[in-house]
DNA sequence: ATTTGCCTAACGAACGTTAGTTTGTATATT
DNA sequence: AATATACAAACTAACGTTCGTTAGGCAAAT
């Protein structure tokens, strides 16, 4: 990727994480780099190259992420610290790219969408292999593990509605809430 | 609202909850309905009408049932499970508006969208008023008060990703669960 | 001399919407 | 009972616009 991709890239996504993927036309995207729309095309192959872009590529941040915590022998709790932390630093600092990613790829279509979405679930297990070794620990209640797995996936996932990077809280202080309030949701023996 | 516009109504929200307003044409809706594009505006005035009539409708919807909620004389976390009950039982039983309310209300334009704007954080204001209550009355954690108000919210939201009323868990299981995950979070002297 | 990045011009397709008309059905009048 | 009126709901045909995209060329940098 050449910087001249990748800066355009980075101006696509801030005009598409305003009007959203479909509402927003290649005409929109050539106008806030003052170019011409054809221009576009001599570094992507078509507008859902851009969507398929930002997806995949923060679906491989977020796979990373997981596969290495997935792999370190901390215990269940100081795991799923630690997948809140992370997931939060990669929304929180590819704000526009995560707004995309979660809103938008529904847009994608044939094999992207069928890829995207097996990423996104297995992701969505290594999350919830945390949950079941904190159970299997003794440690988290035996709560329905689909559930708890999605609650805690959608009180992370909303931040971007509303998270500022003016805002009083940064990333870290987000992700220490966050951790806390929704531990103290798994954590057994506390009620 | 003839019993028509209401038919053709509930069909186009059936096609706008799959791919999105934006992406979903005029053309899309007729054809789920076997009629041609131009009948539609025998009953709307324009695209948007249908966007528009389904948000504000169920915004009008949670309107109302916090309205109620707020002038109750229980305890604070009584209200909240009621808020929640209340919540999830109206995303669940209008899945297909429910969807479209929370995904493509940004798709509304001018007054409409700041008319929405004003309704939806008006609900968040009467969510924020039982959690302030909980922390007056002293059972309630002091913690960021929009904070916790958005994390409920995302959680109960979430759901409509996930929720088929297919499944082994109907509304009334998912808010008791949903409500002792947020409460457990919020409540005061239990970690 | 080749490549990179952008241009102009234009393509066909799809878009939301309008105008004017026809059809069927229920109600009112003869 | 037969006929006229009114209205709802659909139709055909088409409008101007915007859409994503392509072809081919030009100028500057390598």
């Amino acid at each position: 990727m050449t910087e001249r991709k990748r800066q355009i890239l980075q101006s696509a996504q801030a005009v598409l994480k305003m009007k959203g993927y479909a509402a927003t036309s290649v005409r929109d995207i050539a106008k806030s780099l003052e170019i011409e729309p054809a221009s576009l095309y001599s570094h992507f192959s078509s507008k859902e190259d851009i969507l398929k872009l930002t997806c995949f590529d923060m679906a491989s941040k977020f796979d990373r992420a997981i596969q290495e915590i997935n792999t370190l022998y901390f215990d269940a709790e100081q795991q799923l610290r630690m997948a809140i932390q992370e997931h939060v630093q990669i929304l929180t600092s590819h704000l526009d790219s995560a707004i995309i990613f979660l809103r938008d790829w529904r847009n994608l279509t044939g094999e992207s969408l069928s890829t995207f979405v097996e990423k996104r679930n297995s992701y969505e297990k290594g999350i919830r292999k945390i949950i079941q070794t904190g159970i299997d620990e003794g440690r988290f209640n035996e709560s329905d593990i689909k559930f708890a797995t999605l609650t805690v996936l959608s009180s992370v996932n909303w931040i971007v509605e509303w998270y500022s990077p003016q805002g009083k809280l940064n990333a870290n202080q987000i992700s220490e809430k966050l951790s806390d309030f929704i531990l103290s949701g798994l954590i057994k023996n506390k009620l």
